[in-house]
DNA sequence: TATTTGTGATAGTATTACTATCATTTTCAA
DNA sequence: TTGAAAATGATAGTAATACTATCACAAATA
């Protein structure tokens, strides 16, 4: 069975055993696939163990040592390939980076309509939704390859540097920024259907996005520009969000 | 004289004729200097034509081709001097980029403290101060070697890069962030001025200063992300910020 | 089984990000 | 005004980065 949702594809693999063909009842397994757009790589990373590799690994240097520090002959080593059979798959690290944000952008529109799917009141929505910007999420099992946990760390830390490039219109040309965009009018649409009278939905929407992230690195890195520098919770950032959002929309 | 306030050195020089040693009118000036913290280089480029020279250039490089493309071999071109002379001044671009945009808060930080100097009222205190962070500032004729539009452009393309590094928890122990940290506390108490019962000044400062820059750089690059991607004016930016703003501290 | 396709191994280039040395010029203090 | 110290220029060199190219071999596929 696949079910393709927009930019996300579901698949329910039923595992057959290679001999017998009979399916293997445990494997029987939801398989979360995010459409990515191809102009991001030169080859697809999802058709083969060496790209579900670059993307795995990826994801952990990046982490490890920041994105500055990170390069394909380290992450070649570190995969146990050349540095070479890396530029088959990606063309430069910049569009690996934005390969990882969309791919994230992308799983986590996909998070939001999954668990905001039966709410009929748009704030509880709104409200759902800001939980999700700001909550360090779990290991999707889903998505075998991809650490959604540290993937998510790395969007707070170096997300910006996606686009924040002289070449910025040239890559939204190409629609590299389109999960980003989508998300963003995903939350502009809850906002609106709170208030539909609210005349900044998708600003308010990206200020949403982008603060749960800065707060929160703010509150771990430079805790003099927040007020959760004691306390680095999680819930005080929402409690930040959730006042900021609603006193805004609730005028 | 000279005035001395925190951080920023206000010096009224009366220049004088070379031979008579009679005071010239028309060249009395105000020249403002902005403190630095002297971690930041290897040698202070105000000392110097070519320190001068350095920040002058690589305020309009960094504008030109942004932060990435950016080199000191470039920098030593565009100046006439050679590559080597820049590392005896800045350790690295990053120290470089740090150094500008320091800079860049800490003037900020004196044009809001001139400019609410007589201001009563709280409210109008804290607007004028989102308008001077949302403002296209003008090029200030008070600090001869930087132009503070262009440098506006750079903190809002490139100031996040600025911090947004596995270094930044060792460069904020030295101090690096402090210009941006006292805006941020400044604004922050700005806006308890306005509600002492207000629970997130600081948050809700690092918010204003962000935003300010984030919704402008969308607006001209990725629209899709704001309600302002077709006027594309700064005013729009301001409403929004202002009613964000006053809707959560009003409430 | 022949052919395409992907990977590994290796090599090579231009640029970047520095460091080092030494001669020359400028500054400043005695 | 002179003489030492400090700053700059000129040049060279190194390790790492960011690629590109080539060829042999293995695996998938038709």
């Amino acid at each position: 069975m696949i079910v393709i949702l927009s930019q996300i594809i579901v698949k329910l693999f039923s595992f057959a055993d290679r001999n017998t063909q009979k399916p293997l009842k445990d494997m029987k397994k939801l398989q979360l696939q995010i459409k990515m757009n191809s102009a991001l790589f030169l080859r697809n990373p999802e058709s083969s163990e060496l790209g579900k590799n670059i993307i795995m690994h990826s994801i952990q240097l990046i982490h490890k040592n920041g994105f500055e520090s990170f390069t394909f002959k380290k992450l070649a080593e570190d995969i146990g390939t050349t540095e070479a059979s890396i530029y088959r798959y990606f063309e430069n690290k910049h569009k690996l980076l934005v390969y990882l944000t969309a791919w994230y952008w992308g799983w986590l529109e996909f998070q939001i309509a999954y668990s905001t799917n039966n709410i009929i009141v748009p704030a509880t929505k709104l409200k759902r939704v800001i939980k999700l910007l700001v909550s360090t999420v779990e290991d999707d099992e889903q998505t075998g390859y991809v650490n959604e946990s540290l993937l998510h760390q790395i969007v707070i830390a170096e997300g910006s540097k996606a686009y924040l490039t002289k070449q910025v219109s040239d890559d939204n040309k190409q629609h590299f920024f389109k999960p980003y965009k989508d998300l963003c009018g995903v939350v502009g649409s809850i906002i609106l259907e709170c208030n539909p009278r609210y005349k900044y939905p998708k600003s308010l929407a990206s200020t949403i996005i982008e603060m749960a992230h800065f707060q929160n690195f703010f509150m771990n890195n430079l805790p003099a520009l927040t007020d959760f520098g004691d306390s680095k919770e999680e819930k005080d950032v929402l409690s930040f969000l959730n006042d900021l959002v609603f006193s805004s929309i609730r005028k």
